[in-house]
RNA sequence: GCGUUCGUAGCUCAGCUGGAUAGAGCGACGGACUUCGAAUCCGUAGGUCGCAGGUUCGACUCCUGUCGGACGCACCA
């Protein structure tokens, strides 16, 4: 499909041109006519229209001739294309040129690619190293539902990044020092009595939750547990023994615990940065900054960065004591793994309330004289809220990452039963898992990153519509066809395949649709949006849905015309694998 | 106060680099299961695209202003 519009842009290209010599108006208006990539190119709105669209309006300026005018003389124009042979049929439907695709050869070439192992690569990113930094949790509670958006948005990037050809690394930076880790330490020190996950029949970040939590019942018996949290820290940094014992342990048991989430919703990581291990990078860099004069030094001896010339505003990067802040840590870390590895993207998968630091970030990376600072991307995605507001840990109302799966995971279950589908499904537990990861990932990916989003538990749980079962269904009913031919049901045995026989309206509009794929790969990835697939995915469950109830395919009474459409029905069926792996909506062969 | 960002149907969201009557899902109403699984399909109702200007042959899309919401502007991360 990139191929054929690629041929159509040109064709029109050269139409115009040779019109506009035509007119004698070649070196007057030469200048102005575009080139093929210049050519505006659009899907007509209604299928009846034709499959490609260009707008005349663009040249009719130009060309000095009316946009209905151009459409018919181009027309007229690329009858005598010699390219335009075999690929389809120009014709004016007033200021619009349309073009209908001779359906047979896009058939056939789509069918065959699909059916290959690469079906829905593209090289857009070919040779590119690109790493993703996300989910980066702190190492004294579980995960919740903000954590569940950050990870597949990055898992989803990462994968479509992958699929658009580039060599991609995923990193989780871990933050698992600072006063809040203390707090959850010193509450274990008051209240846990030595007992592990174990001892309490919790998962590891569960347990060491609980304890962070119970810390607000330490500050109120005990007004002095703040300072000695600073103090822990302190002690952390000096690396007493005891504390940092105790410290690796409680790490440990989180870390453990989110691990067996990530796992299980399908995250995966290629490296492990600990903040313990980078917090103290960068200070170098901003010291020779400093000597460059990119920083300045306050009297009592720290040093800031001024960007009141770019509209931001004075930031320390250096405390007075010579230590080291978040935002040195960064610089420090970026400039690590660039020399490790010199990556042409670094993508931060980071909650919109960190633009700002971001800004800065970059800013200052540009001005110490990396040139890859350019190559610094923050993907900036919106808070998750609830339907009572902000999800707020003092209030208790934050939705826990494994609750959650459970929670979607039991209802699907239900559902199963109430279709009195256990039989069919087999392993009805791992199905109703795997439906509840396809429900959760498509709801958090189906906005775009940059929106707030609003988490609504009855819509989020729901089944039905646009949602990732939904999905799951149509792969499922394109599986269950192919499952039945297999096993020598229906007339496509006895029929020999042919594209041309897949002519009728109905059956051009389902392979379209699989041909777009590759196209809706390269803009998820050129725009970093996963929804991108996610739409995708609903318009080929739509498509494909509507077209099975009125097409019969095992069932058709010519045998020709059976093996054809299971084709069709095999090449929808690779799309959805495909598409549904790049946003972690896991595919189900029957449910 | 300054900065960033969002504002599309009752609700939740799409709308590609500006282009042909603004699209889905939920909810509402009405239809379709002796036919490849009804977690489905078909139809009806519902929008001055926050508001006001501007650029353009053409603006939901770009620019300015304005109103409303969110977030940020720590020697926290």
């Amino acid at each position: 499909m990139v191929e054929t519009k690629a041929a159509w842009k040109r064709i029109v290209a050269r139409a115009l041109a040779a019109h506009a010599a035509g007119k004698g108006m070649a070196e007057a208006g030469s200048g102005s006519l575009p080139g093929p990539d210049g050519v505006v190119l659009e899907r007509p709105p209604k299928s009846e229209l034709g499959d490609l669209g260009f707008p005349m309006f663009p040249y009719a300026k130009i060309m000095r001739a009316a946009p209905a005018q151009l459409a018919s003389a181009l027309a007229a124009l690329i009858k005598g294309d010699p390219e335009a042979e075999g690929l389809g049929t120009a014709s004016a439907e007033g200021p619009y040129l349309n073009v209908r695709l001779s359906r047979a050869s896009l058939t056939a070439t789509t069918l065959a690619a699909a059916a290959s192992p690469s079906w829905g690569s593209v090289s857009g990113l070919a040779g590119k190293k690109v790493m993703v930094e996300f989910s980066s949790p702190n190492t004294n509670k579980p995960l919740h539902l903000g954590h569940l958006r950050n990870n597949v948005l990055g898992e989803s990037l990462s994968r479509i990044l992958s699929k658009a050809g580039a060599e991609v690394r995923k990193i989780n930076h871990i933050n698992d020092r600072g006063v809040h880790i203390c707090k959850s330490m010193l509450a274990y020190q008051a209240y846990g009595e030595g007992r592990s996950p174990a001892d309490e029949g919790l998962k590891g970040d569960h347990f060491v939750g609980k304890y962070y939590v119970l810390f607000n019942k330490l500050k109120e018996e005990d007004p002095s547990a703040e300072e000695k949290a600073q103090g822990m820290l302190l002690k952390w940094e000096q690396g007493d023994p005891e504390v940092r014992e105790l410290w690796q342990k409680m790490k440990g048991w989180v870390l453990e615990g989110i691990k067996v989430t990530y796992a299980r919703t399908g995250i995966a990581f290629d490296l492990y940065d600990f903040e313990s291990d980078t917090y103290e990078l960068g200070a170098d860099a901003v010291r020779e900054g400093l000597v460059k004069g990119v920083f300045y030094k306050e009297e009592d001896g720290s040093v800031w960065g001024n960007f009141e010339d770019i509209g931001l505003d004075r930031k320390v990067f250096l405390r007075k004591d010579g230590t080291s802040l978040y935002i040195t840590q960064d610089i420090g870390t970026a400039i690590e793994r660039h020399k490790a590895w010199p990556y042409d993207r670094l993508i931060y998968v980071v909650g919109n309330e960190q633009q700002y630091h971001f800004k800065v970030l970059f800013e200052t990376l540009k001005r110490l004289g990396y040139d890859w600072a350019k190559d610094l991307h923050h993907l900036a995605y919106g808070m998750v809220n609830l339907p009572s507001g902000r999800m707020k840990t003092r209030e208790g109302t934050v939705v826990d990452a494994d609750d959650l799966v459970d929670e979607v995971a039991a209802l699907a279950a239900k559902e199963i039963e109430d279709k009195g589908r256990e039989d069919a499904v087999g392993d009805s537990g791992a199905v109703s898992e795997r439906i509840a990861l396809g429900a959760l990932h498509y709801y958090l990916l189906q906005t775009s990153p940059i929106k707030d989003m609003l988490y609504d538990t009855a819509q989020s749980l729901s089944f039905t519509g646009d949602t990732g079962p939904y999905i799951q269904y149509m792969g499922a009913r394109a599986s269950s066809i192919l499952r039945k031919h297999a096993a020598g049901e229906g007339n496509a045995v006895k029929g020999k395949a042919s594209p041309d026989l897949l002519a009728s309206d109905a059956d051009w509009s389902v392979l379209k649709r699989v041909a777009e794929l590759p196209e809706a790969v390269q803009a998820a990835a050129d725009s970093m949006e996963p929804s991108v697939l996610a739409a995708y995915l609903h318009d080929l469950a739509a498509d494909f849905s509507s077209w099975y109830r009125d097409n019969p395919v095992l069932n058709n009474p010519d045998p020709d015309l059976a093996a054809s459409r299971l084709e069709l029905v095999r090449a929808v069926k690779r799309s959805f694998e495909v598409a549904s792996a790049l946003v972690c909506v896991p595919f189900l062969e029957t449910m």
